[in-house]
DNA sequence: ATGAAAGCGCTAACAA
DNA sequence: TTGTTAGCGCTTTCAT
């Protein structure tokens, strides 16, 4: 493939530029000329060096996307999204996964581990507020995800507080009472998963029904493995909830494993609602009733935030213009709340 | 970030080769030299334009991978393995799917949808060998999965054939008699879970049990929902199988679905394997025997063999140096075939 | 409408 | 040990 212009243009008898002319599609010139550079560049097989064109021009054509963990559905499928809106806009997908662990949020925002890249979308787990600040990297940055931040850079979430309020609204209308929240992390200070536990707070006391602690159940992780911890150390703790609002689906579904474990059926003994609408709720022997996030706008806006900055030249963060972008949301009533028909 | 190497030597006092051996880490530099270029360098920010570098090398350090379906836990878990192998030895990972469709394969082999890549990881479906054949692209490329192609590339895969016999066999000696196949696409004349259905046949052949058509399932695809059509259609058909061989996990867990529906129990009345041991299948309410391809090897060989063909500037395929490489597998007993203890 | 030439930022001969 | 310089292949003024 070490075709390049120079040789194209000896062979057709004309200079680089004109076969740069044709190659990028040049209004001015002669139907002849094109004809007779295109066949050189047939004959020659010639194939731009994308490499030297993005070393002119700056750009490279690739953004990169980095979420926590690719194991999870939620983010599998949210960047399957990603891709395919990123297409749409020429652009190509470097795909990352920072483990949710703040240093490597750290290294993929400052870009040292995907650094030929012209934007980059990150959804972040433990990152602070402070990692960014001093970001000296001159891609445009978006911020998926739950956790909020002040800072110049647009984020894109769902309003996970009336979400969580939406999911414990719709186990209060089944008459539930005691309801559960699993996966409130405890390791950290500035909890995650804190926008939808104080949904589940404000919900329970606008009801007039008491929210406990003893009924939230801190995981250490957002996996199955992590739900079915968490239920089991509820149920052993002697705490008896009628339901379960979990942080996630796979939370979800790893607490349902424990509850078929224990005996307790859902939803008769204890209902269940995740977060996500992961494929996977909707085929186990008990189908997830789940909040589902609008994935593909969510893709749509992270894509076109990036995109419309790369066009607009201003890479750098602007608080000014910095956005809050929200996507739809959908209780989604399944077999876990609602039983089998 | 337009800080470019002569502005350090600028800085430095320096020339520019000196600021590249301090940034490159070259050997014969003066600690006192390195200091005061690493000064200039902190000072102002410096960072290394990969671009430009990939251009004088040659190299972009990017692979890429191209799996059918990145909703499908599968190949999103074998993504994940990939990233992590690839940053071993410092690659990034460019990902994409293709919808398992021809065309889709085609471009991406060809390069057409990410072109700025050293090396292309290629898990194809419904890919021809002679889609290959006039290949002009001088990454190195190499296939994964089940598919069995004679070409110039390396292959890397599991032993599908022993694998569902493995399976199979497993089912028999449990005592199962009608084993049915779940998952055979029928849409394609080169069917590809023909090594599958293969070794279902063969095993069950071996065994003296009969092997009809009546109980190979056909599926348009390999979500749940295939496999819950799949099974809805087999027993509607009054074939009444004792025991369930799927060509993967998601359509095993369509299957129990549907089988949970009819009333039928698993194991007690159909016993059930799926095939790629996906974390899903581990926390079903009833949980999932299965087989485990080693998921991390297959990675590692993938990796591996396009970095190879990168250090051994052999990027042109060699027929003769195309190898066929292994993966082992396992199978993973749990309830579907076993039963809750 | 086409050509000549500069230069994107870097690496690697070759020189000193 | 450090400096000079010639490209990698392309786009892009500026001429013609």
């Amino acid at each position: 493939m070490n075709v390049s212009l120079k040789d194209v243009a000896e062979r057709a008898g004309v200079s680089i530029k004109t076969v740069s002319n044709v190659v990028n599609n040049y209004r001015h010139v002669t139907p002849a000329m094109r004809e007779r550079v295109q066949r050189a560049i047939d004959e020659l097989g010639y194939r731009p060096n994308l490499t030297a064109r993005h070393l002119r021009k700056g750009r490279t054509g690739i953004l990169a996307l980095a979420v926590p963990e690719l194991g999870n559905p939620y983010f599998a499928e949210l960047a399957g999204a990603v891709i395919d809106v990123a297409a749409e806009h020429e652009y190509t997908v470097l795909l990352d996964h920072t483990g949710g662990r703040r240093e490597q949020e750290v290294l993929v925002s400052q870009g040292f581990r995907a650094r030929v890249i012209d934007g980059l979308i990150l959804s972040p787990i433990e990152l602070e507020p402070e990692d960014l600040l001093g970001r000296d990297h001159d891609a445009p940055l978006v911020l998926l995800g739950e956790r909020e931040y002040s800072l110049p850079y647009d984020h894109i979430a769902i309003d996970n507080v009336a979400a969580a309020r939406t999911a414990v609204r719709h186990l209060l209308d089944l008459g539930r009472t005691r309801i559960a929240f699993l996966g409130a992390r405890t390791d950290r200070v500035n909890e995650p998963s804190q926008l939808r536990l104080r949904g589940w707070r404000t919900e329970l006391t606008a009801a007039g029904i008491p929210a406990p602690d003893s009924l939230v159940a801190p995981t250490g992780g957002w996996d199955h493995a992590d739900g079915a911890a968490a239920m089991a150390r509820l149920l052993d703790s002697g705490a008896l909830p009628d339901a379960v609002f979990a942080y996630n689906d796979l939370i979800a579904i790893g607490a349902m494993r424990v509850l078929s474990e224990r005996g307790l059926r859902v939803p008769e003994d204890v209902a269940v609602v995740g977060f996500d609408d992961i494929t996977e709720g909707r085929y186990g022997t008990v189908t997830l009733t789940t909040i589902s996030p609008d994935k593909h706008t969510i893709a749509r806006l992270a894509v076109q935030s990036v995109v419309e900055r790369l066009r607009g030249g201003t890479t750098a963060p602007e608080a000014a213009s910095a956005r809050e972008l929200r996507a739809d949301f959908a209780l989604v009533e399944r077999e876990s709340t609602l039983g089998r028909p």
